[in-house]
DNA sequence: CTGGATCCAAACTGATACTG
DNA sequence: CAGTATCAGTTTGGATCCAG
C-alpha cells in the first residue's frame, strides 16, 4: 500500500510526494538542514527589501547574539543565498544582500509567511487543547 | 531607507515583506521555530500519502532514533499538524495521519521540495567555491 | 564598525535498556 | 507494538573580551 522505500537502479530511495529521492544525497534534506535553523529564514526575510549592514541587522533582530548573527550570515553566504560586500571606508562597513538564489528562495518564503499569519491562531488553539488534555 | 523597526499602536513591530509583525508574538517565528526542526517537515512529507504506523515510520526514516520519532510525532500532534489514532488490537497499533492543518502545510512544502531539487546543484557549487576561497 | 576567540550553560541527539 | 527512562556525547547559544 505505502511502498515508500524501494530501490531504483540499485540506490536506496525515499518517496517524497511520489518523487523518488536518493536517501544518501537527498536535496530536500540537504537544503532543509541548512535553512531550517532558527535564524536563517528570518535573515532572508529581513534582507527582502534590500542590503543591510551588520550593525543594522543586529538592531533589526534584537534578540540575536552577535555570534549567531555572524554565523548565520556566514552559513547563508556559503550556500549562496547572500552576498557580502566590503566598503573600504574608515571604519569599514559591510553590506549583506540577497543573491539571485536568495531572492528565489525568498519567493518561497512569502507563502509561508502568509500561511503562518493565517493559521497561527489555529495552532495556538491546538496547542492549548493538547496541553489541557494532558 | 529601510525603516524595518517601527511602532504601531505602541507595539514594537518587525516588517516582513512590508507586513508589520508583532515582535513579541510573531506568527512567523512561532510557526518556524516549531516546524524548522530536523525531522518535522520530513515527517509531514512522509505522511503525505496517508496515515502510517509508528513502526512503519521508523522503517521509512531509518536514520531517526526512536526517541526523536516519538518526540517529533508529539510536537506535530500538539501543534495540530497530525492526528494520533489508537486501535485497540492486541498488540496495540497506532496510526498517525495528517490533519487538515497538516495537509494545508503540506501544500506549502511541495514547492519547497521542487525548489530544493532544482537548486541543489547551485547550492553545492556555491559551497564548494566558498570553501575553496577560504 | 565588523567581527574573531574563548569560556560556559543549555538544548539536542542517539544508544541502550526496560515496560504495558 | 508502541512507547518510557536514563545516560553520555555532541551541538548550539549566549556573554565577554579583544583586534583590525
Amino acid at each position: 500500500m505505502n511502498k515508500a522505500t524501494d530501490k531504483v537502479k540499485g540506490k536506496k530511495v525515499f518517496l517524497i510526494g511520489g518523487v523518488p529521492m536518493d536517501m544518501d544525497n537527498c536535496p530536500v534534506r540537504d537544503v532543509m538542514d541548512h535553512i531550517a535553523g532558527k535564524w536563517n529564514s528570518l535573515m532572508i526575510l529581513t534582507l527582502a527589501d534590500g542590503p543591510l549592514r551588520f550593525s543594522e541587522l543586529r538592531r533589526l533582530i534584537p534578540d540575536i547574539s552577535q555570534r549567531m548573527l555572524t554565523q548565520t550570515l556566514r552559513d547563508l553566504q556559503r550556500d549562496g543565498y547572500l552576498s557580502r560586500t566590503v566598503y573600504p571606508t574608515q571604519p569599514p562597513s559591510v553590506e549583506y544582500g540577497l543573491t539571485d538564489l536568495g531572492r528565489s528562495f525568498l519567493a518561497l518564503l512569502r507563502p509561508f509567511v502568509d500561511w503562518s499569519v493565517a493559521n497561527h491562531e489555529a495552532i495556538r488553539k491546538a496547542r492549548a487543547e493538547y496541553d489541557a488534555a494532558a
